[in-house]
DNA sequence: ATCATTGTATTATTACAGTAGTACAGTAGG
DNA sequence: CCTACTGTACTACTGTAATAATACAATGAT
């Protein structure tokens, strides 16, 4: 049973919150290259979503290289190629660790008011 | 000139990224209440977007009580009911580092390296 | 009074996310 | 072979974001 959360009242696409979910799991180490993941229609029904945006995302993210799918057998997370799972992590963490800093610095925190927050989320 | 930028590739509607946008600046310090905001048009003509978006923006943005529209004047930064101005603004970065953090511990990083990033994205 | 500017409202159109339903081809186990 | 599962493909429909083009009433300056 995998772990995602959506957020169907969200502006942000479903199919694109299940993208990003997954990829943080495909590059992370809650998916280790072969493991096989959920289903197409597994999955839509633990989401409660249609198996198409299921399927959509799947797909795209074949397209990135994160994991491979085999019609008949199932889906399976793939080695992305060149070690690129350290830098990668790192990069999608960097882009938003920057906007919060931007937003921070728009509504006047200082830097250490900010530390301060992410100190006090980060362990919970 | 107001400091706005938006992303017409992005998944996230445009007329919510320009009010997050404007939600910062209305709750930070950029615009005091009484300071006169930009006309739809202006807005608009200025993020190469349509008139009816930013007068979307501005009609939530009032429903939220941030600011206030007046026909043939023009559109005023409101004054927040009960100094929610701090209160909000704080909620308003923390529970995004609160997501940052969730994020960085599923893709396997730790606190140290987390707050190392931000230590590097603050200062640009 | 006239005019430009303001926010507001309306309608039509395009594009896309998402749902729903169906069908097809590959794979594995009985 | 047969069945059940897998991913894939396709069509039709709904809802909404966004654009476009107007029109209207309130405001303020000339």
């Amino acid at each position: 049973m995998i772990q995602i959360t959506i957020n169907p009242k969200s502006p942000i696409p479903i199919f694109e919150q299940i993208k990003e979910r997954l990829r943080l799991l495909l590059l992370g180490d809650a998916l280790a290259p072969g493991d096989q993941l959920p289903s197409v229609r597994q999955l839509a029904v633990q989401l409660t979503v249609n198996p198409n945006t299921v399927a959509k995302v799947y797909r795209e993210l074949e397209q990135e290289g994160l994991l491979a799918n085999h019609p008949g057998k199932g889906c399976f997370a793939a080695a992305p190629p060149g070690g690129r799972r350290r830098d990668e992590r790192r990069a999608l963490i960097r882009s938003e660790a920057r906007a919060l800093a931007e937003k921070a610095r728009a509504v006047g925190l200082s830097a250490a008011e900010l530390i301060a927050i992410i100190q006090e989320e980060i362990h919970e």
